[in-house]
DNA sequence: ATCATTTCTCCATCGACCGGACTAACCCCT
DNA sequence: AGGGGTTAGTCCGGTCGATGGAGAAATGAT
């Protein structure tokens, strides 16, 4: 049910002329060392006269700049042109079960100013969102960043979100959270267009704004955070599903063996590859000391992270035990992987995520093999394995680059009539 | 490794015009019962003059025909366009283990002409090849359609496929078939432009064609054939992966207790829900004789397909173990689904393929409960389940479909300048 | 019979891309 | 040192598709 015929839009002069814009810009993006107008007539496959006639538009917004010359033999040298990283900013917002953290990035990514601030365990959501609101305007002072080079603010969360109202549905840390309009409130509190988004989604953006070569193309963005998930990136547009709620992988099963999953299940990736899984599993095998915790099915978020990070010790420092736990989780990981990879037919998968790094060496080593004998096509077709190069500030700073992919991206959407 | 850079293209005045013109082709498309222009301005977001003129263009190509008025009270009537089924066909081809099936497909998707072969079992490629030629020319020759309304021709078989050479890779059943140039081979011999994918792809792609409001937005295709495959729908757009083989289902692990499986694993899709598994179980059971067959790892696929409308002709007469089998492989087909539909958050499932017919109540009454439990929303957002309303010949009107999607679906591919 | 209303088309305009001619900057060679 | 060749980038006029407004056509209501 529902509408009948889904609205195929058109599209029209103006946006055709946008489309371009953001292309040519997508494209000196992605190179850091910058981009001669002759290599974007090549890649964009417009005339030299478009991508003239483009590039003086984007040097008259100060959003890139011309940087040196570049001589390749013989003719007039190339000019380069690249990124004008201060022109233009984004404010990022990470709503984690133990943290919040705020950061500001310029135009390539790069981290201007940052602050984190503890997240009230159970609270009025108006004061949890006085909270936010004080976080980011402390953070636009202290940064210097003049308001109106800030493009936006991205409000990243575990999910599920609430893509149409933007809010989160039922964050499990924050009991009184129920249909708060978080996008709405903060649009009206800060002035500036706010976007909210999954962590995970997060991530996978942050990846294709600011990885490099690994974020280009089609990927999986594996998320190593309180729980498992996964961000899908095709042709490089971010697929959200309809709901926005795309890259559920909680219960895809990983080990027939397993232990029993409060779905009914025995050996999904929820009680066999998150942190929680493995820390537990090392608890039972009395690998590391148990902790005195709530005993709730949602453990606190941070005495977890204390226990993996743990455990993670004892493997590196040559516990044999430790160090089984964390492969087996690893074998058991590339199997969920192994799912995405079949039915999605990817370039690669990128790791990431606050947990991965300290998993990341392990990981690295031990997926990869798995991960062919799983393939659907075999051997015959590797699919590449790489760790994300964004560090711990993930959540946050995907949760900014969403706010610069939603303006700067040449996705389809940007090109058909809206409304 | 690589392109470092996805090329990112642009576009131009020429490919919006084409664009636009599909968008609107296929707003009508859509519409069975014809439409008007001012509900296509409402639909694609164009001004009314651009409608027009697209309009004349399309009437121009005998595309569309106008069909009677529609009055709305006061003010002139509507006048409604409606596709010209005869405007153009095309030509689909589904290489199936026991059987080569040939359609000639009008533009709305009806079957014109129709015509079987045996496949033959092991054979030279150039004979097989031949065949094929053979079965297309003798059937436009039937059809009686005039060669130049013939659009094109789509070959389907069952994957994996080698996308950018036009060739299937290895075709369990045609032994000696390596490397043979299939696409380029038919296009120099007929004369007219060939496309080849896999067959649940075009299955899908035959949904969206001919399938009605089940077709449009976003769904996973099951496809019920030999194997289990499906094919992914995002937005009115088929997603093909990297390489043409996405919607490998068949390793996912739908069941802990299940049967191992070739991969090492146990309980995949592969060995607990194809026809192939559900036959092996009922023979092991002794709910239908088991066959004389080579006892080979693949089955002749014509036995397995007899045995199979056994089983569930027993099922249907009452027999309880019979039904228990059939029972089960919903349900473990349900766990793979789900894992699908919480990865990719879609609107809808549609089931089909060559075995659907037989198992469509059966599964349709069994397969949304379990779907809704296995959810990672819940029943939240429950997400409804059809069958296709495509029959069996889904195979070959699904590659027909692929031509014709090919050169009229608006898809955002088609608007990038291209090479 | 006239008017209001809705649908649809003719006309002039705008805007973005494109092809070709032109200028600019540099290397190489004599 | 200076001219020729080569490559990079820009100016100009043309083309093509979408657009906005005015006008024509077809109907129901008064």
């Amino acid at each position: 049910m529902g509408d009948v015929a889904t609205a195929r839009r058109g599209t029209n002069l103006p946006r055709m002329g946008d489309f371009n814009r953001s292309v040519i810009f997508d494209a000196i993006r992605r190179a850091p060392e910058g981009r001669s107008r002759v290599e974007l007539v090549e890649i964009s496959g417009l005339s030299t006269q478009t991508v003239s006639n483009i590039a003086r538009w984007l040097l008259d917004q100060e959003l890139v700049v011309e940087a040196g010359k570049e001589r390749a033999g013989i003719g007039k040298p190339r000019t380069l042109l690249r990124l004008n990283r201060t022109g233009m900013f984004a404010v990022g917002v990470h709503i984690d079960p133990a943290v919040m953290t705020f950061v500001v990035l310029d135009l390539v990514g790069g981290v201007v100013a940052h602050s984190r601030r503890r997240t009230p365990k159970a609270n009025r959501p108006e004061r949890v969102m006085a909270l936010i609101h004080d976080g980011i305007e402390q953070l636009i002072a202290d940064s210097a960043v003049p308001r109106d080079k800030i493009v936006g603010v991205g409000v990243a969360a575990p999910g599920p979100i609430d893509q149409e109202r933007g809010t989160i549905v039922d964050p499990p840390h924050l009991v009184d959270w129920h249909r708060v309009p978080l996008r709405d409130a903060l649009e009206t509190s800060t002035g500036l267009p706010v976007l909210v988004d999954k962590d995970v989604t997060a991530a996978a953006v942050a990846e294709t704004w600011a990885g490099g070569a690994s974020g280009a193309g089609s990927f999986v963005f594996v998320y190593l955070g309180t729980g498992v998930g996964a961000g899908l990136v095709m042709h490089d547009e971010l697929m959200r599903g309809v709901s926005g709620n795309a890259g559920e992988v909680g219960h895809i099963i990983t080990d027939p063996d397993g232990p029993v999953c409060w779905c009914g299940q025995r050996g999904c990736v929820a009680v066999t590859c998150t942190p929680q899984a493995m820390v537990e599993e090392a608890e039972r095998a009395e690998v590391i000391a148990e902790t005195r915790h709530a005993g709730s099915l949602l453990r606190d978020a941070r005495d977890v992270d204390a226990q993996f990070t743990r455990l993670c010790r004892a493997a590196e420092g040559g516990d044999a035990a430790a160090g089984d736990i964390l492969n087996r989780a690893a074998e058991r990981t590339a199997r969920a992987v192994a799912v995405l990879t079949n039915v999605l037919d990817v370039d690669r998968v990128v790791f990431g995520g606050p947990m991965w790094q300290r998993v990341s060496e392990r990981y690295l080593e031990r997926i990869p093999p798995h991960l062919d004998a799983f393939s659907a096509t075999g051997a015959l077709r590797r699919v590449p394995v790489v760790g994300t190069g964004v560090g711990d500030d993930v959540g946050a700073i995907g949760a900014a680059c969403l706010v610069l992919e939603h303006t700067f991206t040449p996705s389809a959407a940007r090109l058909l009539l809206g409304h």
